[in-house]
DNA sequence: ATATGATATCATTGATGGCTGATATGTCGA
DNA sequence: TCGACATATCAGCCATCAATGATATCATAT
């Protein structure tokens, strides 16, 4: 009997549930095209100033984003491309097999959604 | 200004909702070495018997895995391949540029953990 | 130096999800 | 049919997290 490796599955967990969050994925969506400003963020996701700002911080730290400083701006950008591939993958599951996601009334979001 | 597609963002969240526990990740990990009854999830994960069986639940409902009655034993498998390549591609992020997500404490997991 | 605009931080609140322990359903063999 | 085993369901508790509103920091221009 093969057992799980738990540290491997803990990082990947923390890693999911960093991107199992409709804002900071419209964040990630928004960032796609490429780099914006926190505003510019706002502006597309209809997001809070304050609630954007919080969860970029989350991004930044867990190194999926990352910020640079212009002027008073802070642009953000997608830190890997690898990320973007992720997200494509995703949607082919949620457009194929993983369709039962869509009625599956489990891990629902927040009222904000 | 691009706006976000909304749906599909909603749609990827829950998915990746649904992969954001340790305990599915693992029910998962121990499926991908194929297909697995409940009782052989409970010893190679170390969950408890209805921990498991509620989160297989959940992870069929989603069409992430299939189970399949056989004598006594409902033996569970993953639904799609593709399934596969989303963990590994999540491990190469977590190994490389979001090796943030280790010291990062948002989003920590349950006590449980 | 100060005012303005851009971004970040903080505390509170409200809601969701996971685990446990007990129990129910279901399947097979005697 | 009955007993034993495998799996599923349920209720309750506890912890975590997201959004809000107010406020703090930081950068620039006048």
């Amino acid at each position: 009997m093969l057992r799980v490796d738990t540290r491997v599955v803990q990082l990947r967990a923390k890693l999911f549930r960093g991107l199992g969050d409709s804002s900071r994925l419209a964040i990630l969506d928004a960032l796609r095209a490429g780099p914006r400003s926190v505003g510019e963020i706002v502006a597309s996701t209809g997001l809070s100033q304050p609630n954007a700002s919080n969860h970029l911080r989350c991004l930044n730290e867990c190194g999926l984003v990352a910020g640079e400083q212009r002027g008073r701006f802070v642009h953000y950008r997608l830190s890997d491309p690898h990320l973007e591939t992720l997200l494509s993958l995703a949607d082919e599951l949620v457009a194929g097999t993983a369709q039962g996601v869509y009625p599956c009334r489990n891990y629902e979001p927040g009222k904000s959604d």
